[in-house]
DNA sequence: CTGTTGCTGAAGCATACACTTAACTATGAG
DNA sequence: CTCATAGTTAAGTGTATGCTTCAGCAACAG
C-alpha cells in the first residue's frame, strides 16, 4: 500500500506535464523512437530525453536500444493503477452520498426497512 | 511550458502529492473542515490550507466558509475528466497493439542477428 | 470585555523541476 | 577511414513547489 501511494506519486507526476501526456498520446497509438516522440514538440532533444526518464521512472513507458535506436511502448499497467486509485475515489464519494440519503431517510420518524 | 495549462496539468499536479490525495482520500468519504483534514496530516495548517488551495484551483474540491469553519468537499466531475484521459489512452493502445499484432502477423521478416 | 478556536496571508528558505547548451558515445552509410 | 544520425550525459539557470514561522482576523464561549 505504501509502495503503491509512492508509485501514485511519480505517475501523477508524470502525467501532469502537457510535453509528456503528449508523449504518452503518441506512444498510444503504437510505439515510437525517441526522434518521432521529440519532433512535434518545441523543445530540445535533450528535454525530451529527460522527460522520457520521468515516464519510465513512474513506469509508464518501456523501451529498449537496437543499434542506435530506442524505441518506446506504453506500459499500461501503472496506467491502470492510477485509474483505480481515481475511480475508487468516486466510488467512495458517491456511497457516502447514498448514506447521506440513508441517513435522513433513518431519522424520520417512520423506520424503513 | 510557457503554453496555456489545460484542467489537466492542474487535475494530475494535485493528485501527485501524497498529503493531497490523503486529504482526497478523507474528502470521498464526506465533507470535512480545515482542521479535519489537517489533523492526520504531519504539517502545519498553513501547509494544509496551502494544498487546499492546490486542490481548489485543479477543481477537485470545493468549499464555503460558514462562521469561522470552511467546510470542503470532493468535486468529482474534475476527477472524471482525469480518468477519461487515462481510459483514452489505454483503449488507443490495446487497438494500435492488435494492429501490431495484425503486421507482425502479416509480414514475418526473416532476420534477426 | 477577554481568551480561544479556526482559519488566512506574507515572508523566507531549501529543494525540485523544466528547460538550455555543449560535449560526448555509438551505430551505420559511403 | 569520414561523416551523419540517434541518443546520452553534465552543467547551468530561472522558476515552481512544499514547507516553515509569525502575525493577524473573524467568530464564538465565558
Amino acid at each position: 500500500m505504501l509502495q503503491q501511494q509512492s508509485a501514485l506519486d511519480h505517475v501523477f507526476h508524470a502525467l501532469s506535464d502537457p510535453a509528456r501526456r503528449g508523449m504518452l498520446e503518441r506512444l498510444s497509438r503504437g510505439p515510437a523512437s525517441v526522434s518521432q516522440l521529440a519532433e512535434p514538440l518545441p523543445m530540445s532533444m535533450s528535454a525530451v530525453v529527460q522527460h522520457l526518464a520521468v515516464l519510465e521512472t513512474a513506469g509508464l513507458v518501456k523501451s529498449q536500444k537496437v543499434g542506435r535506436v530506442r524505441t518506446c511502448t506504453l506500459d499500461t499497467s501503472v496506467l491502470t493503477q492510477a485509474e483505480v486509485w481515481i475511480n475508487q475515489r468516486r466510488t467512495f464519494w458517491e456511497k457516502s452520498f447514498d448514506r447521506l440519503g440513508a441517513y435522513l431517510a433513518e431519522t424520520r420518524p417512520e423506520d424503513e426497512a
